[in-house]
DNA sequence: AGAGTTACATACCGACGGTATGTATGACAT
DNA sequence: ATGTCATACATACCGTCGGTATGTAACTCT
């Protein structure tokens, strides 16, 4: 990549395509898998480049999980909200177990994420997507009398930590039982917390 | 530590400590924050003692993760078997809940094994653990009709992924929710699986 | 035309995983 | 008693990687 005219609209548009090859990167090979260098040789640029751009190879890690949190939440919030929160409920579990199963090559595992990102981080920013959206349908099941009285921060941590754990499985297990099965399995996880 | 008799029986006390004090090193500052030359430091020996005993700092953590589980193992494992499998399998969960939220200070977060370890060789080695007793459990719902007609394998991933979650979830949610909340709700999860 | 900012490249450092090799110790056969 | 050999380490070294410090070409603005 040969030295870009220095304008703002130039830096961004390279800063995006780092953060996207550094995402196919993580998610091939893993975070520890995938050196900074390595990261800056696919884009035809050197190390001071991605660090002239991020401070930390943790920050590189942030910013591409926040483009793979956005996709999921767009997914996700792409569900029409009906008058009925349960079902509503349960398509949003379903459009993101078809999110992750389709796109499971392009995306970084949320285990590892979590791992090196710190749960603290992790959570932080997944609010601000996917999470969040769960957690305002969660709050209409509530508030509806749905379900039984749960603290509101276990329910959403524990729906979305059987989404992700479902995930996980799918990915690493193709052969022992199929989607449907698990849509299944996920909607009588949650028929079993209603009131 | 000054240099041993060359006995097999001197070297297997050697290793069991190595395995010990590393165990505690990546428990308190992860796998990644724990060098090789750290954990040989603390048993007064060095790097190259280390590597004697192991081949790689892989092999180190599938070492220190085989005695965890063993933990765990003998904790679940202590469990009577009554008539009534439903009430076993939630004495099982709880036993395990208890047993993670009273001894996670001195035990490697679950999703960092799997990270490190791998799906594959982490479920390998847990399969001759908690999740062997687990779905031996399993084994008598489904057989005693007491659930509803999952994939086994299902049944088991996602019943001892819960469990792995609620886990982490205690251990990083401190004040949002109690054990008895999660008790709960696992329970709940296991009753609308139920036939 | 000179100065300052931008967008990189280059060179280097310390830590770490891993390897190759050296070596003191005790067991054992002669 | 002595030489041989495996054991149980220590020492020295290498390549890689995250991170930093510095240089520099291109462009803008005055």
């Amino acid at each position: 990549m040969s030295v870009k005219s220095p304008t703002p609209k130039f830096a961004e548009e390279t800063r995006d395509t780092l953060i996207q090859e550094a995402l196919e990167l993580f998610a091939r090979h893993g975070y520890a898998g995938t050196s900074i260098d390595r990261i800056a040789e696919k884009v035809s640029m050197t190390k001071g480049a991605v660090y002239y751009y991020f401070s930390s190879k943790k920050e590189v890690l942030i910013a591409c999980y926040q483009l793979q949190a956005q996709w999921v939440a767009e997914a996700v919030g792409a569900v029409p909200e009906t008058d009925n929160p349960w079902d509503d409920t349960l398509l949003l579990c379903d459009t993101f177990l078809d999110f992750v199963v389709s796109n499971g090559r392009h995306t970084m595992p949320l285990q590892e994420v979590i791992t090196f990102l710190g749960w603290e981080t992790w959570r932080d920013i997944d609010s601000r997507y996917t999470m969040g959206t769960l957690a305002r349908t969660i709050s209409r099941l509530q508030e509806g009398g749905w379900l039984k009285p749960y603290p509101r921060n276990l329910l959403i941590s524990m729906i979305y930590g059987v989404l992700v754990e479902a995930a996980i499985n799918l990915a690493s297990s193709p052969d022992d039982y199929t989607l449907q099965d698990m849509k299944t399995l996920i909607a009588d996880f949650l028929g079993g917390m209603r009131a």
